[in-house]
DNA sequence: CGGCCACTTGTCCACCAGGACAATAGGCAA
DNA sequence: TTGCCTATTGTCCTGGTGGACAAGTGGCCG
């Protein structure tokens, strides 16, 4: 069973937080307070409020300080804003302070899971954000692909910025056979590494992307 | 309890899927198949693969035939365009059709709390490409101070594809001081490597690198 | 002058990336 | 059946990468 540690400055959420993880800890967090670093796999859920000037530099440092852990914010004014900052600061999750016991649940059972937690909104702003300037990919015409279905999706992957190790994750293959596909990757497309590789790609219109990869 | 559907062609994946609801149905999704209206409040598990030409088209067709039932697509071939375009057409999560049972059973504990399902890496995805745009202009923090000039011709020429080595050279440098400002550079932008420092330049129009870069 | 900043270089070290040898299994076509 | 292709995994090894300690120089500003 995961430790639940709540960091907060007030006590009104506890009793409710304590209907979700009756085992809960609850501790101020005050900047000093990191230090008491938390056994790695606990999960740290940092209440913020209005008082917190830049919760994404919180969430950075307690992150340094308690590697392994994974961290959700609770905010007790949620903004859309609010949650972009703190999950590219590395927060695994964010959501109102106000949110139910089943909500908090289902967090943890995301999170355990290797996901991150974005609520309903926010999430459905980055999808329209996202989808008008990354545009539609002219899918359908997959033709005259010089990359295998598999080497395709490594090639992508690596594309986005990913590690050999969190390729092999995605797909469920070992590091080593990621190896293998992107050396012949490198081959086929004629460059010498990842980095090469990703500046091609990016650089490649979209059609021209669909007629290598598959 | 909810009902589970699972709409697919093939039968490879039922046992796998069986474990996660024992009580789920399957049935053979065809065009005219949709027409079966589940009951409102049912899951429907949609089973896409390579000869599934447009899976979005085929998402709007069911969520229009069946109003009120949640839709998650389950791809042979996942990646985040194809996420991205699916999740647009109204589905409430995509993942892979390998996910392991106790991914599933998360994903309708997320969904049944009114949430979406998205998978980390193209959450990922969705924040770098947007934090990058909206996020930074939206929260004050202007400590996105633009990058020195020695910095900058670095960063320049990662961008291009260089190494640390033909970086020296070209710079009349040891290999040491061009680590010393990429690790800067790095720091700066927040990024954790080359290779995503070249996505993240190369991403940029023209005028937001040069508000960065010197 | 003292402090700050940009630029420079050093060593040590853990980890990642790719190439060079491999090998095994399944699908498919001649 | 034989051969080719794709996907998969193995070990060994070299070189590239980036962080963690530092530390020395020169310029500029209050």
């Amino acid at each position: 069973m995961k430790r639940h540690i709540f960091l907060t400055r007030r006590e009104v959420h506890l009793p409710e937080w304590r209907t979700a993880f009756p085992a809960m800890e609850a501790r101020p967090h005050a900047a000093a307070d990191e230090r008491l670093a938390p056994p790695g796999g606990a999960l740290l859920w940092l209440h913020v409020d209005n008082n917190v000037k830049n919760p994404e530099a919180l969430v950075e440092s307690i992150r340094k300080a308690t590697p392994g852990c994974a961290v959700v914010v609770l905010s007790n004014v949620p903004h859309d804003d609010e949650g972009l900052a703190v999950l590219e600061a590395g927060a695994a999750g964010y959501t109102g302070a106000l949110a139910v016991a089943a909500v908090l649940r289902n967090i943890e059972a995301v999170i355990a899971n290797g996901g991150l937690w974005v609520g309903p909104d926010l999430l459905q702003r980055l999808l329209v954000a996202l989808g008008r300037h990354a545009g539609r990919s002219a899918r359908g015409a997959a033709r005259l692909d010089r990359l295998s279905p598999r080497e395709s999706e490594v090639a992508r992957a690596v594309a986005a910025g990913a590690t050999n190790k969190e390729i092999a994750r995605k797909l469920a293959i070992t590091e080593r056979t990621v190896k293998a596909h992107l050396s012949q990757v490198f081959a086929i497309l004629k460059v010498r590494d990842r980095l090469q590789l990703a500046i091609y790609l990016n650089g490649l219109p979209k059609e021209a992307q669909s007629r290598i990869l598959h």
